[in-house]
DNA sequence: AAACGGACCAACCGCTCACAG
DNA sequence: ACTGTGAGCGGTTGGTCCGTT
C-alpha cells in the first residue's frame, strides 16, 4: 500500500493559491496564530490540506518575510553556511532572518551553485574544481590575491582583465561573471543596504530593478492606500502589502511588524485550537460571522486579496 | 509574430522525526 | 516498547516569464 498525498484523501485543491485563499489563510492565522495545521483548512474554510496551508504561510504569507534580492552579505553567508551545514536549508535559513528555506534552496540551485562553478569552486565540497581556472574568486566576488602571482594581469578593481592562464586568452564570460558579483549596485542593481531594509523599499520599487519577480509590486515606501489601484497588484505582492498595511501606523516598519508577528503567535486567541477539538464545526460558523464584522485590517486585506487573476481552475 | 529554451520560483511529494497515548 | 499522527525538511516537479532565434 503506497502513501497517499493529503489531497487524495478528499477532493482538495492543489496548485497555485488564489488571492481569496490567501486572504482566508492570512486572516485566520493573524487572528488565531499558528496551532494545529491539520485543522486550519477546516476552520479557515479552505479546500486545502494542512500541509499546504503551512507551506503557504511559511513561504509566502508570513508578515516577517524579507523578499526581494539577496544582498551580497546574505549571499556570502549562505555560501559560508552551506560549506559547514551542507543542504540543511532550514538550518541555513535560521541564520538569515526573513528568508525561508525554500527561498534559499531555490537561490542556491538556480544561481549560487552556477556562480561557484564558474568561479572554479565545487559547490558540494567548496573546494577548487580539478579543472578550475587559476584565478579563483572568493565568495564575495573578489579575486583570491594569494594566487595573484600566477595571474597574467594585475587585479584592478575598475578595469579588471581576466585571463585563463592555460590559453592566455581574454575570457569575456569570466569578466562578466566577475562584474556581476563584484558590482552589486551597477550591473546587478540588486544591492540591498540596511537603509533599504529599514525603509522597506526593496520590493516593488521600480528604481530598485528587482528581477526576482516583484516588478509589479507597488512602491511601498510611497504607498498610499487611498490611491491603491488593481493594477498595482500581482499574486506575489500580497504578503508584502499586508505586511506594510499591518505596520503602517508605525514609522519603524520592521520592528513593528516583528512585534506584531510575535504578538500574533502568542495571542490568547490561540485557545481556539483547544476550542476546536470540541466545537469545531460550530465555531466555523462563528468564525464566518466574525469575518463580516469589519476592522481596518480585514477591510484593507480583503480589498487587496480580491484583486488579481482568476485562480479558480 | 511564433516557437523554443532556459531561468526562476511556488508548490507538491515522500521521507524522517517527535511526541502523545 | 510500540503505534499512530502531525510537523518539518529536502528533493523534485511543473508552470510562468522572458530572452533569443
Amino acid at each position: 500500500m503506497g502513501r497517499h498525498s493529503c489531497t487524495e484523501k478528499e477532493k482538495l485543491r492543489k496548485g497555485l493559491w488564489s488571492p481569496d485563499e490567501d486572504e482566508k489563510l492570512y486572516n485566520f492565522i493573524t487572528r488565531f496564530g499558528v496551532g494545529c495545521w491539520s485543522s486550519v483548512p477546516k476552520l479557515a474554510g479552505l479546500q486545502r490540506c494542512g500541509k499546504s496551508c503551512r507551506l503557504r504561510w511559511i513561504n509566502y504569507l508570513r508578515p516577517d518575510l524579507k523578499r526581494g534580492m539577496f544582498s551580497q552579505e546574505e549571499e556570502d553567508m549562505i555560501i559560508s553556511l552551506h560549506e559547514t551545514l551542507g543542504n540543511r536549508w532550514a538550518q541555513i535559513s535560521a541564520h538569515l532572518p526573513g528568508r525561508t528555506d525554500n527561498e534559499i534552496k531555490n537561490f542556491w540551485n538556480s544561481s549560487l551553485k552556477k556562480k561557484l562553478v564558474k568561479q572554479g569552486i565545487d559547490p558540494n565540497t567548496h573546494k577548487p574544481l580539478p579543472e578550475s581556472r587559476d584565478l579563483i574568486l572568493q565568495p564575495n566576488g573578489l579575486p583570491n590575491l594569494a594566487n595573484s602571482d600566477e595571474i597574467g594581469q594585475e587585479f584592478c578593481p575598475n578595469n579588471v582583465i581576466c585571463y585563463n592562464s592555460e590559453q592566455k586568452e581574454y575570457d569575456p564570460l569570466f569578466l562578466s561573471e566577475f562584474q556581476e558579483s563584484s558590482d552589486p549596485i551597477g550591473y546587478h542593481s540588486n544591492f540591498v543596504t540596511d537603509h533599504d531594509h529599514q525603509n522597506n523599499q526593496i520590493a516593488g520599487n521600480p528604481n530598485s530593478n528587482s528581477n526576482y519577480g516583484f516588478n509589479s509590486m507597488p512602491d511601498l515606501a510611497n504607498f498610499n492606500p487611498g490611491n491603491f489601484m488593481d493594477t498595482h497588484l500581482s499574486d506575489s505582492s500580497t504578503s508584502r502589502i499586508c505586511s506594510y498595511l499591518s505596520s503602517s501606523h508605525s514609522s519603524n516598519v520592521n520592528s513593528h511588524t516583528a512585534i506584531q508577528a510575535n504578538n500574533m503567535m502568542t495571542s490568547p486567541e490561540t485557545s481556539l485550537w483547544d476550542f476546536d477539538k470540541k466545537f469545531g464545526s460550530m465555531f466555523q460558523f462563528q468564525l464566518k460571522d466574525e469575518e463580516n464584522s469589519s476592522s481596518w485590517q480585514e477591510g484593507t486585506s480583503s480589498y487587496i486579496f480580491k484583486n488579481s487573476k482568476d485562480f479558480s481552475n
